[in-house]
DNA sequence: TGGTATCCCATAAGAGCCCATGATTTGAAC
DNA sequence: GTTCAAATCATGGGCTCTTATGGGATACCA
């Protein structure tokens, strides 16, 4: 299973290639022909992830009891409206413009790292992103000890 | 479970690197490759622990009913935003100069130990803090005696 | 036939690895 | 308590390899 950490920020070239960065490639393993790329649903960003990662995310899904709308809503939006795009022989894909465009993608990309995705964002909008994030876990009273409190079984596991 | 005890203050090299203390590197274990850093929630500084707390940290966190704001929240800003950083041969670290700059770090490092975790400051800004921090907990009426007693489960366990 | 996808190659920057040195700390001997 | 040697730590530098970046040629497709 791929595990996508840390941030980078590459650039978009000339004929719209952008260089994987060499841990999502290691991670994604040696046998990794590309990855798989769609809109993501509550950013304006793209998620990405390996191709066995959607794969097994669907079987999970089939096997759920989902009402109809929903898992249509599902279909239309992630596995409808996802990319596979190829690696080239130096790590590098192409991202298709109307994906790009979609969420402000120009000439360079944030590729953070979640885990068991990743996420796609013009560094721009991502910085704005975070700092966003930040204030509202500040206005919140997020703060890391009681993340690690609330972890730890105090404060009933709540924050 | 790594214990950050102390403080200590680096230098930056010319590459960028700076040592991570020797009882740091003691507490995170020979097994240890590196450290995680993130940016503090709370001040203008980096947050930093070992991969295995994060990944701790993040399994404990999934398995708590949070609302999905706040886990999404404690997702993009701890864990979106956290870099794995390697030690090199002699137990240094180059730190992303995104987090660095973001943070006013420049040309030494403070780690201050605070058991768990450990903060990363520019040292400037560490003094001016505690200035700060002696200010209010002496405003609060807390010393060394009260503390032992609050432990000790007189007071009530209050401060 | 033009545009683009694919493949191949080259290069510079920096990450990673290895080694050395001076400063500081620690412990043993007196 | 002092001195000295050994160990440890922080600091500095050099070399190699990897990575990101850039470009050209060819094949394919509309």
């Amino acid at each position: 299973m791929a595990v996508f950490l840390s941030s980078f920020v590459n650039k978009i070239d000339k004929k719209g290639r952008v260089s994987v960065p060499a841990s999502f490639r290691a991670a994604l393993g040696q046998d990794a022909t590309g990855i798989v790329v769609f809109r993501s649903l509550q950013y304006e960003a793209l998620d990405g992830c390996s191709i066995a990662h959607l794969e097994l995310l669907s079987e999970s899904l089939e096997k759920l009891d989902l009402p109809p709308e929903t898992f249509e809503l599902i279909e239309t939006t992630i596995f409808g409206g996802s990319v596979q795009v190829p690696f080239d022989g130096e790590g590098r894909v192409v991202l298709p413009s109307s994906l790009t465009e979609a969420v402000g993608i120009t000439s360079e990309i944030a590729f953070v790292g979640r885990r068991k995705t990743f996420q796609l964002w013009d560094p721009a909008k991502l910085a704005t992103h975070e700092e966003t994030a930040r204030g509202q876990a500040r206005a919140k009273d997020i703060s890391l000890s009681k993340i690690i409190a609330a972890a730890s079984g105090k404060l009933d596991g709540r924050l």
